[in-house]
Parts: C-alpha cells; sequence; structure tokens
DNA sequence: ATGGTTTTTACTGCGTC
DNA sequence: GACGCGGTAAAAACCAT
C-alpha cells in the first residue's frame, strides 16, 4: 500500500484560530456557523453560556452595572439568586450596630442559609448539581454542557424520573447526554471513567434520561468531531487532520460508515492520513488515541481502501 | 431473551531496520 | 531480534427486535 504523495500537499490553513481556553485549534461548524475546540469543547459562540450579556468598559460603567449581581445559573441549585446576610455589622447608613442587633443578625444570617437548601428536593438538587460539576471539570467540559447537564437533570427531577435512582448514576447520563447534545466528543467510556462507574451502567441511565426526559434521539457526534479530538490529544499536525476531515467528508458511502463506531473509523481516517503525508503514525498509537483496537483500525482502513475514493478521485493514475 | 453485527482478544506470519 | 503491519478465528460486546 503505497500512499504517500497521492494528496497534494501545500493546504491553506491560515484561517484557524486557537481556542480561548485551551489554546488548541479551533475548527469551523458549518451548519452552527459556529467554531468549537474539539479538545475542550468551547464553543465560540455558546448557545446557553451563562456569562453577564453585558460588557463594562471602563471602572465607571462596572460599579454602575455590578450590581444587577451575578448572572443566572442553571448548575446552582437556587439559579445563584439569593439574599446574603452579610456579617460586616453595620446598618444601611454603616452605623455600626448594637451588640444585641449583631447577634440578632447572627441567628438570621445561620437561619436564612440554613433555609436555602431547606426541603429535601433542594438540598438532593444541589448536591447532584455539586456533583455534576466535579464531574464536568474532571472531563474539562465548557460551561454551556455544564448547563445544559444542570437543565436536563432539573427535567428529569421534574418528571420525578430521578427518583430513587443512584445520584453518580443520573449524574453521569445527564453529562453525558450533554455532551451529545453540544456537540462535544465525549464516549460513554470516558465519562464512566470520570464516574467511576462501568460502562454498562452509565448506558443503562443514560437510555432512561434519554427515554424519559429527552423524548427524540440524540445523534452522538460525528465522526469530524472524533478525528479533531483525536488529532488535537495525540498532538499531530494539523495538516493531517484537514486531510482526514476532507476524506471523512467525502466518503458517504454506506458500506463504509454504517453501524460503524466512529472512532473507529476516525482513527482510520487519521492513520490513512499520516501515511499519505508520509508522517507514518504507528497504528498502534492511532488506535491507543482513539481508544479502539489495532484491529479495527486496519479493518476500517480495508473498508475505506476497498470502497472509496482514493482510487477514484485521489490518485493521479485514474 | 435472541440473533445479527461489530469489536476485541489472542495468535501467527512476513518484511525491514 | 524487535518492530510495524496484515490477517484470522473465536469470544465478547453491542443493538434492535
Amino acid at each position: 500500500m503505497k500512499l504517500v504523495s497521492l494528496y497534494g500537499v501545500g493546504r491553506d490553513d491560515s484561517f484557524r484560530t486557537a481556542c480561548p481556553v485551551c489554546g488548541n485549534t479551533l475548527i469551523g461548524d458549518a451548519e452552527k456557523g459556529e467554531e468549537v475546540c474539539p479538545l475542550c469543547g468551547y464553543v465560540t459562540s455558546a448557545p446557553a453560556d451563562s456569562g453577564p450579556e453585558w460588557k463594562a468598559m471602563d471602572m465607571e460603567e462596572k460599579n454602575r452595572r455590578v450590581r444587577v449581581g451575578a448572572p443566572t445559573t442553571l448548575a446552582l441549585h437556587d439559579m445563584g439568586l439569593t439574599t446574603e446576610i452579610g456579617r460586616s455589622g453595620r446598618d444601611s447608613r454603616g452605623k455600626y450596630l448594637d451588640p444585641s442587633m449583631r447577634t440578632n443578625m447572627e441567628k438570621l444570617r445561620k437561619w436564612q442559609s440554613r433555609s436555602r437548601t431547606s426541603t429535601s428536593e433542594e438540598r438532593g438538587l444541589s448536591n447532584v448539581l455539586g456533583k455534576m460539576g466535579e464531574l464536568c471539570s474532571a472531563l474539562n467540559l465548557p460551561d454551556n454542557v455544564k448547563e445544559t447537564a444542570a437543565k436536563i437533570y432539573r427535567d428529569s427531577a421534574k418528571r420525578k424520573v430521578a427518583k430513587s435512582k443512584s445520584i453518580i448514576g443520573m449524574t453521569a447520563a445527564t453529562v453525558y447526554l450533554a455532551c451529545r447534545k453540544c456537540g462535544v466528543s465525549r464516549t460513554l467510556k470516558e465519562v464512566a471513567r470520570a464516574a467511576n462507574m462501568d460502562k454498562g451502567s452509565v448506558a443503562r441511565y443514560f437510555r432512561l434520561v434519554l427515554k424519559e426526559v429527552e423524548k427524540e434521539y440524540v445523534p452522538p457526534p460525528s465522526v469530524e468531531k472524533y478525528i479533531s479530538k483525536l488529532v488535537n490529544t495525540a498532538k499531530i499536525d494539523p495538516k493531517v487532520e484537514r486531510l482526514a476531515l476532507s476524506l471523512a467528508g467525502r466518503a458517504t458511502d454506506p458500506k463504509i460508515t454504517s453501524g460503524k463506531a466512529p472512532a473507529g473509523l476516525a482513527a482510520a481516517y487519521v492513520y490513512l492520513s499520516s501515511v499519505m503525508y508520509g508522517a507514518h503514525l504507528p497504528q498502534r498509537e492511532v488506535a491507543e488515541f482513539a481508544e479502539v483496537t489495532e484491529v479495527t483500525v486496519r479493518n476500517r482502513c480495508r473498508d475505506i481502501l476497498e470502497n472509496f475514493v482514493i482510487r477514484q478521485e485521489f490518485s493521479p493514475a485514474k
């Protein structure tokens, strides 16, 4: 199999920008008109962005506007809306309170913070959302995924789906579903690993949540997403990524794609592309980063080479 | 539960550095 | 001889029914 130099090498990748979060190369997402970072999942125009909707132009403006308070967020059980009773010991005009009033305020504060998470549902919610936050940061997920996960969990709680279900199971399932909804490529395996669960039970919870809350099927991330992620985590030359992506974009033959695990396909494209550039990554490594076996990589390669265009479109001979 | 499909496991042979 | 690669058979995992 001699594929080297079948494909033109000089390609322009100057339009690429770097991810502000982790510094990786962003890839464009044509359908949605946004750019995403395949490694950390950062999206340039995040739909569920929880940041403040204003931008302070100078200190004065900041001071004026800061009183609108923190932006609401679904990832906190009370959406970040709560009254804090300060401990400054002064009244509204800045005068010091007398000692008896101070002890009163102490009591009030105590009860305020207690009542904040008073009902059992509220306590459960804040517990789950906390776990969810941990899981998200363990997986390096961006905020929009966290918000989506929180939204899903709230819905499921509303419908009593979460009743008498393991907390960690529900969080793992919602986080995984959120990844898929946001198009962030994290495998069930990865989520399960981060949550210290086995794949099977996460899958069970996931199906449950999918059926009860999400109703319609959410497709797993595309092969292209897998390719980008693979290239970035393995620190492969972006040129290889671009070739792999263009290859994947053209290989629409169902003989190649149907029923095949996207991770394996992505690995095959990346491997083939690296060979074409003469950058010869060992199958071993590509397979390892894609979390599939060499055998799978080989089989996918065989499918691609048998059915696909490398002969028709990429070879000068034909 | 089941059967069909895909992936993994485990092993072997070949060529090259 | 170690390494990368290709292949195969059988087991395991997955998925729709």
